[in-house]
DNA sequence: ATGCCAAAAGACACCGGTGTCTTTTGGCAT
DNA sequence: ATGCCAAAAGACACCGGTGTCTTTTGGCAT
């Protein structure tokens, strides 16, 4: 009688294969029904043999994980989301141009949500949209996800974070500052990485540094320049605000930084672009411009992207830990019991890359550079 | 009456909330029995609303439209995807270290989702790992996506995708050839371009031409190549095998090829290489050795990476559409009707962006070179 | 043999939607 | 007034799981 049943079921599948494409379709699913009729046992001890609930008979249960084992069942996953009230899914949402860093923290969330029985789901969205809140929104609201993970820079947005709590949508800030309104907080100290920057331009003895600052609004932005200023004051050095200029973390804005710096007299002996597309532009104005990096111009990063080390020569930089801030980001989402509702920040330290792109100050530079 | 059903529910949600952490807890959820309720009509008919069948009074609709909006309902997508037999996932599979690739897709195919109601999965793997396609089988049969997209170059892998063939998956492979087993294929060609590449090099005069392969078994690699040499012989140049150096798409392996490459007399006067990490090892080694890019070696690179641009000078090299393949990707898989099950091609052709790393061959470079 | 009780298993309702079949509604010809 | 019929709406089962309460099982003390 059992085998009937399966005999049915195969039988019902094959029809509904011929009438179409065939091999293309889909077959028909097996259920959690038809493995209580071949073990003989209520649907609701397979459930617990599933979720592994003690109370099963040891027999019973072999019996029933070998039927499963042969039929290659699987729980439907909108039957138990529905059934358990949960999604089982984390979404990553962002807006980000550095595709390294997305799919850095891709990796690193997609590690740490291995075997846990959730998935990852992306979002890209547009900050700059006035869509742009309630557009995640109606993402979050329709797909429900289990959590949500922010990447910078939308991660600082108060708005959504706001909207976030609203809807009731976990979620975790991944940000260079401790956002205070976001649940949860996976924050980088940019802002001592930037000291330790200082710190090594002025143990090579530099005295006129500039540094390409990152948009206005971004929290990195701010944490760096922050952390870099202070860290040169409190070696005695002030920074002369023409040797502070604007970028945008892009390429571009970085070319136009470095043409204005490196155009005010004395020039810099060195810069610390706040990112490494803006240290490329550097590059790319210096070669232009016939000067030699590191000797008559040293240049610092932050990323360590793919570009500092393809560089010539290789760029010094800063490296966000980002397999580590992927996990912190995504632990206390799926933490189980209600410990994910606690806040929680979790501090993370970049680190300085040192490669070749810095050096002692030249004292010929002043003379070539006018060239 | 209707009123005291939500104010029951209002007053239970209240309960829960302040049982637990308050603010940070989830609402309870709007159903569409309440809809139904407050509609005074039957769940069926507001079903009939959500899904925009034609058959409905335009009072009741306008109606249950106004309460689903005040209200904020959404339909819950697991007991949707239940009911449907559909789980309105797509899930993009990949296995690749090209950040900007991988990126550039996903935005593309989360463009062309937008408004469909279907949503994106990630999902990373290993393809040379053992458990590489039990790992995507078990990830498949677990979330039963409604479709995937196979990136390169495990979208050429014949055993993952016999695989989805057995489970009944629908899947679309993007890849340089064209993958008789897939379901769907987005193919470029690279061969083309390649061909496009070898008539720039000789059109600039170029007569002894190097080239640096991609990694064997990738498609994209013998496209690439034969699609050079075959232009090449077109053209009366036959290559020569001590100018055929073997890559891995890695920086590093370019640094290796290039090395080996200029050090054969007499030297080439210019580098192919299949692919932009590949090319800045090639510049990163004419560097080292003082040799100058273009004047002495010109360098072609595939991709165009974003360091294409950010390396000096500004490698000429291969762009692939990837908003363009990204949406051929998408489409076959959340097509209605049947039409998703009939096998497509979709060709897609790469340009060749020319920057200024290429340039006539010199004839003081032999000299310079043995320096 | 009987009663008691904890462990194991099952019955049944439910999660929140959709499909299918049936019933209601109301306009029109007779 | 009555019958007919298409359009609109509803009843009910179902998708495939889990939660809760009840029943069954079987070992042990009496």
């Amino acid at each position: 009688m059992v085998k009937n049943i399966l005999k049915a079921k195969a039988k019902r599948s094959m029809k509904t294969k011929s009438k179409l494409t065939g091999s293309s379709m889909r077959a028909k699913q097996i259920t959690i029904n038809d493995i209580a009729h071949l073990a003989s046992v209520s649907k609701k001890t397979v459930s617990r043999v599933i979720n592994e609930i003690p109370t099963v008979n040891v027999e019973i249960r072999d019996r029933v994980n070998e039927i499963i084992k042969k039929t290659g069942f699987r729980p439907n996953p909108q039957a138990r989301g529905l059934a358990f009230r949960k999604s089982f899914l984390i979404a990553m949402i962002y807006d980000n141009p550095n595709a390294t860093f997305i799919v850095g923290m891709q990796a690193g969330i997609l590690e740490a949500l291995r075997g846990s029985g959730f998935e990852l789901l992306v979002h890209q969205c547009e900050r700059r949209s006035p869509r742009f809140v309630p557009d995640v929104r109606e993402f979050v609201e329709r797909l429900q996800p289990h959590g949500v993970i922010l990447l910078p820079p939308i991660s600082e947005n108060p708005v959504l974070i706001q909207m976030l709590h609203e809807v009731g949508c976990p979620h975790v800030s991944v940000a260079a500052a401790r956002i205070e309104s976001a649940m949860h907080r996976v924050v980088s100290s940019d802002r001592d990485a930037c000291a330790e920057v200082a710190l090594h331009l002025t143990e090579l003895g530099h005295k006129r540094i500039a540094i390409i600052a990152g948009p206005q609004g971004h929290r990195s932005a701010t944490e760096r320049l922050r952390g870099f200023t202070d860290a040169l004051q409190n070696r005695g050095l002030l920074m002369p605000p023409e040797l502070i200029a604007q970028g945008l973390y892009t390429f571009e804005s970085g070319i136009q930084a470095a043409e204005k710096l490196l155009s005010v007299y004395p020039p810099p002996t060195a810069i610390f672009a706040t990112n490494d597309e803006m240290a490329a532009g550097v590059y790319q104005v210096a070669h232009r411009l016939g000067i030699e990096i590191p000797l008559q111009l040293s240049v610092i990063g932050y990323d360590d992207n793919p570009i500092a080390s393809r560089l010539w020569p290789p760029l010094t930089t800063i490296r966000l830990p980002i397999p580590l801030m992927a996990r912190l980001a995504t632990t206390p989402l799926i933490s189980s019991g209600n410990a994910h509702l606690q806040q929680d920040v979790a501090l993370v330290t970049p680190n300085l890359v040192v490669r070749h792109s810095t050096a002692p100050p030249s004292s010929k530079r002043s003379r070539n550079i006018r060239a």
